[in-house]
DNA sequence: TAACTAACTTAGTCATGCCTAAATTGGAAC
DNA sequence: GTTCCAATTTAGGCATGACTAAGTTAGTTA
């Protein structure tokens, strides 16, 4: 008699590890458009990100496969309970560094440059460091005054 | 006869555009091992990095190619002015990042991670506005006290 | 000086994401 | 019910940047 396996799953199924910057990206801007205009259809999403039709499906369908939308072809789709969170989440870091940047005075086209691209390497203990800060700052405008 | 053409340079030769984060993470860690072992092998900069020899090697030789570098094969490399230039600007970028989150009391670890995916991300008017606020943060321990 | 070997390069492959061009689909208009 | 066409999907490519495996090089050592 053989010894039975010790580790059964040594890793569930390729956990969705970590979401790269162009997941998070679709999905902030799925969760934006849904939230107002209460559907996201590729043609939208790909003008809004300024990406082709085509590697729109391409994601989504790979999102689909990741569980992180539902996704019916030439219909339509909708965001899972794994996927909101996770959009829920970047666009939270993307309004927080906005809101910071604001306040020191950065031009807003810059932070919107600069907050697309940061808001992807923002741990969860930087982004409250930063949030504390924030509120710090907006409750002493004679510093803020200083900062320009 | 026909007519000349009108326009000889569309494009100088495919301009340096912009660097990715990448070139710059090489960049950084190349000037970095000149300042500290006084040269920058291509076993040195895989270890530093984490990626294989032979990866440092493609990415040694395009660098060379774009004029970030001189490189000569089995031998050695040395930045080149517009290198440096670029090398010098990251770490500002990565040391500015690092100062300012230290401030908050962010964990040295997550400090590290954060900052080397946000560096790449900081416009010259994001760098500045940070730098000031740091200056000042850093005179006002009733403030930074608050922060933890 | 011949052998050894760490460092290096080359060759071939892969994943991620993006593109254009060429179908396909399905709802709207006639 | 057909036709039309915008939206969508598929097919085929390309750039970036990483990997492993298999050579090559050159400096050290015996
Ligand atoms: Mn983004
Ligand atoms: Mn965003
Ligand atoms: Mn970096
Ligand atoms: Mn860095």
């Amino acid at each position: 008699m053989r010894a039975l396996p010790v580790l059964v799953h040594v890793s569930a199924k390729t956990n969705a590890s970590r979401s790269s910057a162009a997941v998070e990206d679709y999905l902030e801007r799925i969760l934006e458009l849904i939230n107002t205009k209460g559907y996201a259809r590729v043609v939208d999403i790909a003008t809004s990100l300024d990406i082709s039709q085509a590697s729109v499906t391409n994601m989504v369908q790979r999102l689909d496969g990741e569980g992180l939308l539902k996704y019916e072809k030439y219909r339509g789709l909708v965001l899972t309970t794994a996927g909101e969170t996770l959009a829920r989440n970047i666009a939270r870091r993307h309004q927080l560094l906005t809101d910071f940047l604001k306040l020191l005075g950065v031009d807003e086209r810059v932070i919107e440059h600069d907050v697309e691209g940061m808001e992807h390497h923002i741990s969860p203990s930087t982004l409250r460091a930063i949030e504390t800060l924030t509120a710090q700052l907006k409750r002493r405008p004679a510093l803020l005054a200083r900062l320009r």
